[in-house]
DNA sequence: CATGGGATTGACT
DNA sequence: GTCAATCCCATGC
């Protein structure tokens, strides 16, 4: 099994983990997948919820990075955020899809839905894909139980679409949304030219 | 202490 | 396209 990405990869600066973190592996007993999108959160803009400061709430986010951050979005979800830089700025990725890798029986079963790309292909689809709960809040993203590791060896680096972050009402601006160009696997809206035949750059 | 609003999803028109 | 489900907690009286 591929070596759980250390700390120090996470105490960087939110957007570059946000970034660097498509094409990794998220893992949580028997079930794993590949990381296809994802989207920053800095306490410096609004629709962090750190922005308000330290409260309950936002107390994982404060944590060391490398923490994940479990919270209950609408009432009904659960959706894992990795927590980055230092423990005084709160910041975190929200891990937004996946593509499924291991354990996609065990996926279906907890999903109710037999299509790979209704597995995990959504924030709290993929929680509930994995079995990653509320519990998990305040964990180690490091030691378990739920872990992300490194791009697999000789998996390129995927190419990345970069846009606005989804579903949120301030900050809509920031470009903090990256995701994996052409997977199936990415929430909705999907990102602007996935689907579509991509010309190769220009030498 | 009461209220309102989500970093969403699935079902339905 | 619209909309309800459901609950933690930040905010305000």
């Amino acid at each position: 099994m591929a070596a759980a990405l250390p700390a120090g990869f996470y105490a960087r600066p939110v957007v570059d983990v946000a970034r660097d973190l498509v094409g990794c592996v998220v893992r949580h007993g028997a079930a794993a997948g590949l990381i296809v999108e994802t989207e920053a959160y800095h306490d410096s803009e609004p629709a962090c919820h750190a922005f308000a400061g330290l409260t309950p709430r936002t107390a994982t986010l404060f944590a060391a990075p490398g923490t994940a951050y479990v919270y209950r979005s609408y009432g009904v979800h659960a959706l894992l955020n990795a927590v980055c830089e230092d423990a005084d700025t709160g910041a975190a990725v929200l891990l937004r899809a996946l593509e499924p890798l291991d354990g996609v029986e065990e996926m279906r079963a907890r999903r109710g839905r037999e299509r790979r790309e209704e597995l995990c292909s959504g924030p709290g689809k993929l929680t509930q894909a994995l079995g990653v709960g509320l519990d998990r809040n305040a964990t180690s993203l490091v030691r378990g139980p739920v872990r992300i590791e490194a791009r697999p060896a000789g998996t390129p680096a995927p190419r990345l679409i970069v846009g606005p972050r989804i579903g949120i009402t301030r900050a809509m601006d920031l470009p903090w949304r990256f995701c994996a160009a052409g997977s199936r696997c990415v929430s909705r809206p999907w990102p602007r030219g996935l689907g579509e035949t991509v010309s190769p750059p220009v030498a």
